[in-house]
DNA sequence: ACATTTATATGATGATCATCATATTTAGTG
DNA sequence: CACTAAATATGATGATCATCATATAAATGT
């Protein structure tokens, strides 16, 4: 049945928000979008009036829950001990779209490809603005490589079955990240 | 038909190969059996001869690939510059199979899994090793950070679609690396 | 050489799934 | 208050694929 103007417009965020939990969870083969349409309440046959095709929920998704994840304007230390904290790590539908999802867009069509630079050049630029103590150069610096150890440390301990190792990888890197975080020259080898 | 005892185990190691680098290439959801199969010069009816499943193939070779990733005993300077190259970057199907698949490993049965753990674990001891200068602490935390930058970096330069910010992403994280792995305590922050 | 075993090839089978066709029902509109 | 357009539901369809059944033919042991 038709249902109203705003109803609609509902039910397309119902979707896209069941897609960020579903494919953050299972990954973007391992759900159907029979069974995205259930999660929000819905029946596989309207799909088609929201998406053209599963590729494009799936950039459409990707650009939802990373635009999402915008927030974050706070402490970076705050920030780097809840992202490598194990809540972080078992918390797939919920998690940083990144880590859960960056490497199957590789996989992805140039549309979600193109959404996840947007998203990555959003997100370092970020992460350096909350390093006012380091100048320019140490910032960008900083922010990329920090990320991409938060990034790396989340993906591998969700990969591995043993806790006290999964753990240690959050909390080493953690150190890590922290010990190197402070300003100091990039050439103080 | 039946062939040589020795060209079944050769025949069992070219379907490892094959998968190892099929599923790098492509991911495990998008290689069919047949299609590693066919990689390796047979067809797809003598599969379940070699392996009980798909999912066992997938164990198999991942145990294979972190194997074959051994070697490395030099230079952690040279191994980052390389690991952290485009070139290693772009080179999916030959590439280090972390980078490559643990994020899918996740998704994967609990022998996977098992596999996975071990090779993460000999890869961190191995990488230890060969930060002689540090102390014991401070070498495992080192190995342990500097992998997760290293394996974050591969995914989140494989991930976006603007050859500009995925050179940077790289060679940003190597300089962050560089400049953390010299001794320093974990609390000069 | 022959018999037997067995690795591989050829050829189903059944399930899953993206996508499409059509029906239904209700929101907008005049 | 109808009438029409449109959103969703129900119900195909065709493709892909993991797995299995059976056939073939070559290796191995006697």
């Amino acid at each position: 049945m038709k249902v109203s103007r705003e109803q609609m417009v509902e039910n397309r965020l119902r979707i896209l928000e069941a897609a960020g939990r579903l494919f953050r969870d299972k990954g973007f083969d391992a759900v159907s979008v029979a069974e995205v349409m259930k999660a929000a309440g819905l029946t596989h046959g309207g799909f088609y009036g929201h998406f053209t095709s599963k590729n494009d929920l799936i950039a459409q998704t990707l650009a939802h829950v990373l635009a999402a994840n915008t927030g974050e304007g706070g402490d970076p230390r705050a920030y780097l001990d809840d992202y490598l904290s194990p809540r972080h790590r078992d918390n797939y539908a919920g998690g940083c779209p990144t880590a859960g999802l960056a490497a199957a867009v590789r996989l992805q069509t140039p549309a979600a490809r193109a959404v996840m630079t947007e998203g990555l050049r959003s997100q370092i630029d970020r992460l350096g603005k909350a390093l006012p103590e380091l100048d320019a150069a140490d910032k960008r610096r900083a922010a990329i490589g920090s990320f991409a150890a938060m990034v790396g440390a989340v993906i591998l301990a969700r990969s591995i079955d043993d806790p006290t190792l999964s753990d240690e990888v959050l909390e080493q890197t953690r150190e890590w990240i922290e010990g190197g975080i402070s300003p100091q020259p990039a050439n103080a080898r």
